[in-house]
DNA sequence: TATTGTTATACTCTATAACTATA
DNA sequence: TATAGTTATAGAGTATAACAATA
């Protein structure tokens, strides 16, 4: 792997008119975080805007987002479920799943039938096309994670993972 | 710590007509999540959700957002800084820092005053107001911080960190 | 009355493009 | 020409409120 310090992009590795770099332009190394590092706030946000930037720029071709992925795959795995449960899931509000709802039906890559028994319910599920769709994408998702790997020593990923979801459960409401 | 179960919010604390629970209305614990509790890319994101729910509810009677926070703490720690190298920071479009320095400026919280060397720079400076406003939003934080340690065994907040800062550089583009 | 779901509306965060000013 | 910064505009993603259908 190259070297561990940010790229010197942009202004860093330009001609310096001065001998003493001047304070404009100042390098990424210059900069003083305070704080910041030492807050698992801060580290989960950055990290996961650059794992979400990379995984959406892989996943443009095919079309469907980061959030939309995960949803597929719920319903892959959950044929038959309705909205509600997935807002419970997501802590979404309805308004906002049934939008995201309406545009993979609309995209033809998931159906939408009303429960016999209870009509209020609308039974989701996958089509062919969301089944073929969902394989791809999830290869791209799986390489992406194989990358991470590349990263942790053996053992980290379980640790991390156990770390995150106690995470998420300490805010569960 | 009570159980590690999720809360039967919802549905599934409700009386049940038949004795075999109807497949509406199911419950989270028969939800199946597929490979998506494996993946960095998910738990990270449901992690980064929750605590992000959470101090977005603490900080709303601060009228500061988390974004908002992360920068102040940037110009309270690198007086004079511009807006170019921020953007460099955190990977955000200068149009969009553009708009929220502004917003910050306007409540009066930060200050923009050209530099003398190169006029085309402007060097960013917290005001009085922003640096006490900045206090007491930094105790709600770090309160939030605390309340992560109750979370975490002994040694494993800086694992935690460090495992964070290494997927961040993986990705650094 | 309560629950599932939709639609209208608005707010936040972000980027792109076109611009001004300065170098 | 290149860089710092602003403004206009648009696209995600989200929530709230009001509504329809069903129980």
């Amino acid at each position: 792997m190259p070297g561990n310090r940010p790229p010197g992009r942009g202004a860093a590795g330009k001609t310096m008119k001065s001998a003493t770099k001047s304070k404009v332009g100042r390098e990424l190394a210059d900069v003083d975080f305070g704080r910041l590092p030492s807050y698992i706030g801060y580290q989960l946000r950055q990290a996961q805007s650059a794992m979400f930037r990379d995984i959406s720029r892989t996943l443009r071709e095919t079309g469907v987002t980061p959030g939309e992925f995960s949803l597929l795959t719920m319903l892959r795995a959950n044929p038959g479920i309705n909205s509600i449960t997935l807002t419970r899931i997501y802590q979404l509000d309805k308004a906002t799943l049934s939008l995201s709802i309406k545009g993979l039906a609309k995209r033809g890559l998931i159906s939408s039938t009303r429960h016999a028994n209870d009509r209020r319910y609308y039974a989701l599920e996958l089509t062919g096309d969301g089944r073929v769709l969902l394989r791809g994408v999830t290869r791209r998702i799986e390489q992406q994670e194989r990358a991470m790997d590349a990263v942790l020593k053996p053992g980290e990923r379980a640790r991390l993972l156990d770390l995150l979801q106690r995470i998420s459960r300490a805010f569960d409401r």
